[in-house]
DNA sequence: ATAATGACTTTCA
DNA sequence: TTGAAAGCCATTA
């Protein structure tokens, strides 16, 4: 995984930004991406995330899509995630989605 | 080396 | 509001 020399590279950025979002938060893959120096590496993000290990202890379930939704992913996750979200005080609305207006992490620099 | 893929985003209809 | 199309770029084959 090229991770040889370059550990500090984009993917541990991206890393740190999940891990650095507070509990009850959410944000944005695009969100992650800009911050952690990345314009436009939204999807790399998800990349990223998917390559995670089971045991992770990064807060995967704080990054969501855009549209304020769990993102579609193989497996099963989504169920998993909803519930974590939900244990953290996030409130998803009838179809499922979150108020990033509310919710959505403010990144302090 | 090129081609296909994808846990995304934005724009237009 | 929803949905389709194009843009985007690292990773995989």
């Amino acid at each position: 995984m090229t991770r040889d020399r370059d550990e500090r590279s984009d993917y541990q950025r991206i890393y740190a930004m999940v891990d650095s979002i507070p509990r009850g938060c959410v944000a944005t893959y695009g969100q992650i991406a800009e911050e952690a120096g990345l314009p436009g590496h939204a999807r790399q993000v998800g990349y990223a995330m998917r390559h995670l290990p089971e045991g992770t202890a990064l807060p995967w379930h704080r990054v969501i899509n855009a549209k304020g939704e769990i993102s579609p992913r193989p497996g099963s996750g989504y169920p998993s995630q909803r519930r974590l979200l939900r244990a953290e005080g996030v409130r998803f609305d009838r179809r499922g989605r979150v108020d990033l207006k509310r919710f959505g992490w403010k990144p302090d620099f």
